[in-house]
RNA sequence: GGAGACGUGUCCGAGUGGUUGAAGGAGCACGCCUGGAAAGUGUGUAUAUGGGAAACUGUAUCAAGGGUUCGAAUCCCUUCGUCUCCGCCA
């Protein structure tokens, strides 16, 4: 949620950026600037009765207190006659304020000056890329059938279990789910995060307070008996654990890492972009977070991108970084890098990780601040990134490091996962 | 799930309808004292938001939300959380 004090000051800086993110309700903004004046105003109004009516009441205090009661009572009807009038008028503020608030959570943040303009993932802008793309046997096969040859995972009992889209990992594939989140948390606590277990279902105001709700409310899962929601990304309970907080200067950068399964209903998906892992219902993410001074979060985007990167690097695998165009962004972000790996006998790019800078977007519907050197509190800036999401780098890994006889594993992996390989190598 | 107790500022803790944003203490900050420190001592010490150039000032906040009242931390209702006992359970 944006500032309304910097939409008062920047009306139509607001309204052109928000356009370079293909949002179309300009007018938004209008109705937003003219509902923040109308709340002000019926704000002072009810303001200056409530403090004539505070004053009088103290002064029936005073007057019992000296056992002068006929004059009490008369002040007492005096201030009853404004009561009625307060109420409406309070009436009047509450709805202006609701009506403030439903707007200003439609509008998303606003794009970097860097992000490039563009309306589909097509005009996402490739910044640079990786690796080496592996030259496949002729015999080459998809990651589901390598899955099936040995025995990774079961999607037919998953389905028959769940639905289709939950996968039950099995034997060697669930030992390396195992291998990934372990390797990948050891890599991000290396590197200054705090490791997280949080739940894995939160409640609306944790929804809320990260803008899964009330945007992507079809989303998620949503256990209505205790109005819980089950997460979509790790994002969500840990940014949170700094909703209305106020921490020191001195605390930041805050950096936390974990890894939680993630819940996603996907409604509307289908084809060959759901095939195998590609996209499932709940599938292992860790995921990256940082809540930092604002001077330096576009600096340490720069160095969550450069972390993800040489993990990608570690793992082998040839990747391409994305600057997205600002109207392929999330909602909340002012600028994404996403991070794909190459899928070699799909021939696909698939999407490994997300990297965005939310500024003060998502700091601001928390309540996540700071106390300056000056004593003044201030927003932070959230950034969050995935190192990374599992199913799409065990798709890739399987299909590019395949041979006749198995599956090679990178070297990082060979500790974790007791061999160097899946299959008779 | 049932019964009971409870939820006050950074922390401890007083406060059952009237100048209470909240006694007292601790902590913290700054000053005095000291060669330096401790002790002692003085002052200050919430958040949000409106108005104002500022000094300052209005409003709200004693878990959250609602209600009663001229007036609520104090009374009533709902929700959430904590603790104790019982039930269930890994």
């Amino acid at each position: 949620m944006l500032q309304i004090s910097f939409i008062r000051q920047n009306i139509d800086f607001v309204k052109e950026r928000i356009q370079h993110k293909n949002f179309k309700e300009v007018s938004i903004v209008d109705s937003i600037v003219a509902l923040d004046e109308q709340v002000r105003k019926l704000k002072v109004e009810s303001e200056t009765l409530q403090a004539s009516m505070n004053t009088a009441s103290k002064e029936i205090g005073m007057l019992m207190g000296k056992g002068e009661k006929g004059l009490a009572e008369e002040k007492k009807e005096e201030v009853s006659k404004n009561k009625s009038a307060l109420q409406q008028l309070n009436e009047q503020l509450g709805a202006a304020e609701k009506q403030l608030q439903d707007e200003l959570v439609k509008l998303p943040n606003l794009p970097h000056s860097t992000v490039p303009k563009g309306k589909t993932p097509e005009e996402n802008e490739v910044v640079r890329a990786g690796g080496n793309k592996p030259v496949l046997p002729e015999t080459a096969v998809p990651h589901w059938e390598l899955i099936k040859k040995y025995d990774l995972v079961d999607f037919e009992t998953g389905a028959k279990i769940t639905g289709s889209g939950f996968p039950l990992y099995k034997g060697k594939g669930a030992k390396l789910q195992r291998s990934l989140i372990q390797y990948f948390l050891d890599y991000n606590t290396a590197a200054g995060y705090t490791e997280y277990l949080p739940p894995l279902l939160v409640n609306e105001a944790s929804a809320y307070g990260t803008g899964q709700l009330p945007d992507k409310e079809g989303q998620m899962y949503h256990a209505t008996a205790d109005n819980f929601y089950m997460i979509p990304t790790a994002e969500v309970p840990v940014t949170n654990i700094y909703r209305d907080e106020i921490v020191k200067e001195s605390e930041l950068p805050i950096k936390m890492t974990a890894y939680t399964p993630c819940f996603r209903r996907e409604a509307g998906s289908f084809g060959a972009d759901v095939r195998g892992l590609n996209r499932v219902h709940q599938f292992d993410k860790v995921e990256i977070i940082q809540l930092v001074h604002p001077e330096k979060s576009y600096e340490v985007l720069e160095e969550m991108v450069q972390h993800v990167e040489q993990l990608l690097q570690n793992l082998q695998l040839p990747y391409r970084l994305l600057r997205l165009c600002g109207g392929d962004m999330s909602f909340a972000s002012a600028i994404t890098y996403d991070f794909e790996v190459y899928s070699a006998a799909q021939q696909k790019w698939l999407e490994v990780s997300s990297v965005s800078n939310f500024e003060s977007f998502q700091s601001n519907r928390l309540k996540a601040r700071f106390k300056d050197a000056n004593g003044k509190t201030q927003l932070v800036h959230t950034l969050n990134g995935s190192s990374l999401a599992l199913p799409r780098i065990v798709a890739s890994l399987l299909e590019n490091n395949q041979t006749e006889k198995g599956i090679l594993l990178p070297e990082v992996l060979h500790a974790y996962f007791g061999k160097n390989s899946i299959g008779d190598l």
